[in-house]
DNA sequence: CTGTAATATGACAGTGGAGTCATGTTTATT
DNA sequence: AATAAACATGACTCCACTGTCATATTACAG
């Protein structure tokens, strides 16, 4: 055994001492590799299998490394499933930001933030998986995700009011409104294979789309 | 050994064969009282630790019945966790057309629903998980639950649209939508505790109930 | 070329849980 | 009282998976 084995089994041995936290970081590239490898793995793995059928052996297998590799670049199964979520919501937002970024008014960024979503999903439909099972497995990740999430919504809704594009509404309530919206769609037309949808592709509708979008501009009153 | 052997542990032994199917029936009162205990204990250890970290030992135990009994009532630990997501689905709607059922416009009838599944949520906080969670773990009883909710949905909002209450839309788009709102809104106001509510009562304000009828009657628009 | 830090290996210990089974107990019927 | 079906028990088998560790390999600095 080398000198190494606190340093590197266990996390930084000069932390705070209080969790195990922080990622076991590689310093070279050809680690780093290694490190991504297992991510992506993981990310296929559990996207397919679920967090609790999914096992660390899979995911070294696909990666092509040992067990023990694993256990060089993460603490423990949970923590790699974590910062999957934390990456997930990251590249989400960044997504939803581009496809906003230069649309004409708020009503036009709702609609455009919704296909965003959708094709996010489509294009990743066992990543999304991971997200709903965080709720369970990694509630604090959970949390952020939502939560950031949530705040974009509110900050782009208030806007909208100052400018008087939109009526005077709780930002929080339609907010989530407009999550929950989205993620429902989402589920029924894209990630539930047990729906037939009208061409059979994996696809929101156009009309489903704009039935949305009449919601929003008139409510379900004639 | 007794000539019950096969009649019991392996369903019905005149079956078709095919699947091990259909619940093992008792026959007795006896053994119809122990097979709800093992379905209420079953309910509040999933409800508390989800499906993969509840055991059917932590069941029996709660239910006070030795291991064994389980299987003489149950086939598997996911035959379980589905029958109870049925049963949740069922009561669900049960109250749901209750609360609706007098209502003297639909419009009232949605808020009487959103109402009644706010409280159900509030009052099963631990059994809706079940819900959630039956999306990966038992998808046959995930799809049943959101199906039936959906095609109550569509009725109703059908007969709106027929007597002109509500304008010309896609039942199932704005069925899902409301779905969703009233499923996100659940999650923030009463099922995630690291959120704090106004009064810190897990409950959804009057506020953001009157918030989404707006939303419901006007949209977003001024 | 050599020493050392970083990275990699895979067998293994330890654990916990699902489902089974031979046996035991209750209940009802005749 | 006898008998049998229904119900109940809990020890046990089997299995898979997480996390560890002693050892091996790679790569780079000096």
């Amino acid at each position: 055994m080398k000198t190494t084995d606190k340093s590197l089994q266990n996390g930084s041995a000069v932390d705070s001492a209080q969790k195990p936290s922080g990622s076991l970081s590689p310093v070279t590239p050809r680690g780093e590799a290694t490190r991504r490898k297992i991510l992506d793995a993981a990310e296929e793995v559990f996207g397919q299998m679920g967090y609790y059928e999914g096992s660390v052996s899979e995911i070294t297998r696909r990666a092509g490394v040992a067990q023990g590799t694993f256990y060089l670049y993460f603490h423990t199964k949970k923590d790699i499933f974590a910062e999957l979520v934390t990456d997930i919501g990251k590249r989400l937002r960044a997504d939803s930001s581009a496809a906003i970024a230069n649309a004409p008014d708020r009503l036009s960024a709702e609609k455009e933030g919704f296909k965003a979503f959708f094709e996010f999903v489509k294009q990743h439909r066992n990543v999304y998986n991971i997200v709903q099972e965080a709720e369970r497995v990694a509630p604090d990740a959970a949390k952020e995700y939502y939560q950031r999430f949530s705040e974009g919504y509110q900050r782009g809704l208030q806007i909208a009011i100052d400018q008087g594009e939109f009526r005077q509404l709780d930002t929080e309530t339609v907010g989530y409104a407009l999550m929950g919206m989205a993620h429902f769609l989402a589920l029924r037309w894209i990630l539930w294979p047990w729906q037939e949808n009208e061409g059979g592709a994996l696809e929101v509708p156009e009309l489903v789309l704009n039935e949305i979008m009449a919601f929003l501009r008139h409510g379900l009153i004639p």
